[in-house]
DNA sequence: AATGAATGAGTCTTCATTCAT
DNA sequence: TATGAATGAAGACTCATTCAT
């Protein structure tokens, strides 16, 4: 449905540049051009369009990842691929993550599912493993923690004050990272 | 002023617990058995509470940081203290960089001026350069960079979902992390 | 027309399931399986449909109140027959005697007619008359007055409380209120 | 305190003439003369300002019929006075059953509990049995019965349609009702 | 005749902030 | 200085009704 893409991404939009808690549904739907009631023919929830809007997201960084996961690409140049791409896109919509774990967090205190996260993962984790067979990756440490540390580099870079531009930025991190990850020759 | 104190005291605690937006001002001066308009002789608003009480918490930081910059450890063993010192703390409260994260984003749509990260980040840099002078650290790298990634270390540490230990999974990252920064022999 | 009594048994069911302001149009339509905007084809407003099954639901009453009255009992027998009959098809539908109360209050604010009450007052009238004549009721008492306290013994029972079975309840009342309307031999 | 007064009250008198759904919080606070929020600082909601009316009616009627319970009167004098004065007051507030009918029928949708109603029986339920000791009220009727019968005759009154005065009404089926249930000399 | 998406007025409720005491 | 009652602006959400198809 047109409208109910309309109002996804404007809502989106607005969550990115103005936080969650200050866009009122009333501003969405007049961003989008439509009556303040159609909103709940749509949504249950402003919460509900904000889990829709990352999961769509989600599903695209997902099936981007998987793409690149099928790929005959070795294993750091898969990590440097989905990072480096990633980071073009969160470069676009830095504040997404911010809102993804802004998200997370309230999500926390009342489910108990984060219902994206997991799978995401499992392809990462699917590469790093990857890597350890063919002996480039160092397997002294946990696959979740290489993992995590790796999604970092993304998050800590978007929250940069230097003035080194952002890919730059991101590059020179993925480099560090890649070369404490890699196994001594 | 005690007072004030105990206001401050129990709104981190009650903003680190529900979130910033969840908490109202009613709720922190209950808990801090006072009226409701006593808020108004300490603070002039809500936020400003907010700012006050993470300036407190950034003093701490700051101060211990110092004390492990005076010290004659060697840099790479600097970081390590104070990563695995201010991991502990942050185990305490774990949501409260999150906090913080949530308040610079906030004040950067108003305010220009991040009042305690640059004198923060300040110190670190003067480990990393001693590093790289020793010629211990890598020289490849800038240093804002290095300090944005070691920084990174704890927040996703904070944010994990491993079943792994918090300061096991710390020391695991910081490993990783002092790895790639080393310089090949 | 199929699709306006289907409304109209549905829109009855809800209203004394869930009562008049909670039942929604939509919620009517989506029962009666048709689309929400087709309800006003057949009706001008949530409030007409109800008009309409109150008016339904008195004229079966009012039909079988006329037969018994064409019937050769005696007035005393009459008035049970009526009782306990209307009071079996009440125990089915035990609100309907609520929701039409509520309706009359509401409709008392607005309009100056109750449409269908008067004709079926009018046959209890003629009966208790001809119990008056015959001389078997006292003559001391009006006859409205005697009405609305008959039909008091419906409504009464309807709110009961009582571990009694309903129309044991009824029965004993209606016994009562013949045994004091009885002249005393 | 004055205010939590003042709100009740008018909420009542609006409740009464406009019916509780058609009332509004701010209608009420604009007739009591205080900010619309000044309401919750007295009433969780809407809800709870009705049950604390309905709440403070009872008691007043309770507290009356106690009063007779412990005079001196005879039984069947009882009920008259008990009948006669409820009558005087519900003549001002005619509505007021409506209400309370309306709020039972909603709360038991929700609640099983009907807070006031078994107290106020339970003393009614004294005098009948009084009564029946003494030898002056039927015994073959359950004394549960009686008592739904007694309230009835208010409520038929109350909504009563015809020209006859309110209390003469509730005069005439009081005797009706007594005349019933005496024992035949 | 049937539809169901669109509408926006209307409600309850929250809460930061003020101010008289 | 401490208070807490009063405030009113603001926001999420509902739903009877309309109308273009």
């Amino acid at each position: 449905m047109q409208a109910k893409k309309s109002i996804s991404e404007n809502a989106l939009r607005l969550f990115l540049t103005k936080g969650f808690m200050d866009t009122t549904v009333a501003e969405i739907m007049e961003e989008a051009d439509l009556g303040t009631g159609t909103f709940y023919n749509y949504y249950d929830s402003k919460e509900d369009v904000l889990k829709y809007c990352l999961g769509e997201k989600i599903n695209e960084v997902r099936h981007f990842v998987e793409e690149i996961q099928k790929s005959p690409l070795e294993p750091s140049q898969k990590l440097s691929e989905i990072l480096l791409t990633a980071g073009k896109n969160f470069e676009e919509n830095s504040q997404l993550i911010n809102l993804f774990m802004q998200f997370r967090r309230q999500a926390s205190r009342t489910q108990r599912e984060s219902p994206h996260g997991p799978v995401f993962k499992e392809i990462l984790a699917d590469i790093v493993c990857e890597g350890q067979e063919k002996g480039v990756f160092r397997k002294d440490i946990a696959v979740g923690i290489i993992i995590e540390m790796f999604m970092g580099l993304i998050q800590s870079t978007m929250n940069s004050n230097l003035d080194i531009p952002f890919m730059d930025n991101l590059k020179q991190k993925l480099y560090l990272f890649l070369e404490g990850l890699g196994v001594e020759q």
